[in-house]
DNA sequence: CCTTGAACCTCTAGTCACTAGAGACATTAC
DNA sequence: GTAATGTCTCTAGTGACTAGAGGTTCAAGG
């Protein structure tokens, strides 16, 4: 058994965070000592270092909570955690894609001006203001 | 001189959105009727293009407050300007780095299963309590 | 046993950029 | 004149934490 602290060191997971993820359900509430601090053991362990993972991943605590739910009941179908998965997948794929738009016309729009001059005669600027002057939609 | 509504409709920005910009200052107080409704005229429509279009790219509130200090100055140097705009760009470059490692991964896991088992078998999930199923670093 | 200092507790409020909703007033079209 | 739509302010909620206040408990050294 060990403390919320000790537990925060091994998983890199902040102390308040780990307050956060119980009062959202998804830890279940620990244990305490007669002082009522949480005291944790192996299975805390286990369960805190798959959502510190799925957080990385970029799962919502939402999302986390529904995988969690499959894995405590390994006789269920595990669809629902391909589908969250796969579904996670195209959200990051889609955030790739519009940030490379973005970055092709920040880059343009950065270029552009070297920072040398006034700012009436900015081209970032004037990018900024009128929209005609970017190559494609974002 | 037209209404919030219309503004909104000109832009694309949603009308609490614009009343937003006003209380964080990107849009100055706007003028009004007598019965107190706001009215806008050209400059306002283009100054909430200017904040919609930087906005589009990313930028946060406050670095949009301090473009369009440099745009309200136009003999100052712009280096401040392009030195945001660069910025920015690292930024978004930084973030598609990341995501593609997570799409990697992501991508790596999804396929480890076909959903049609059971989850205790599930590779999804193994792979998220288990770190060491991964291939690299996130 | 006592003290000290770090770690822990709960609670509230703040972050960012909005979004939603309530309840009241203004404008516009017919 | 009336009805429908638009607008006003204000408060509170979103997601995933983070920060801080003010108080309690723990572990180690003397």
């Amino acid at each position: 058994m060990f403390s919320i602290g000790e537990l925060s060191k091994r998983t890199k997971v902040k102390v308040p965070t780990i307050r956060y993820y119980e009062e959202m359900g998804l830890l279940p509430e620990a244990e305490r000592t007669s002082g009522n601090q949480r005291r944790y053991d192996k299975a805390g362990l286990e369960r805190l270092s798959f959502i510190r993972h799925a957080r990385d991943l970029g799962f919502s605590i939402e999302a986390i909570s529904s995988l969690i739910e499959l894995q405590e009941h390994p006789d269920r179908s595990c669809e629902a955690a391909t589908d969250i998965a796969t579904s996670q997948l195209e959200d990051v794929r889609a955030k790739i894609k519009r940030l490379k738009t973005l970055e092709k016309e920040l880059s343009r729009i950065s270029k552009g001006c070297d920072g040398e001059g006034v700012s009436g005669d900015c081209y970032v600027l004037a990018s900024l203001a009128d929209h005609n002057l970017c190559e494609r939609e974002h």
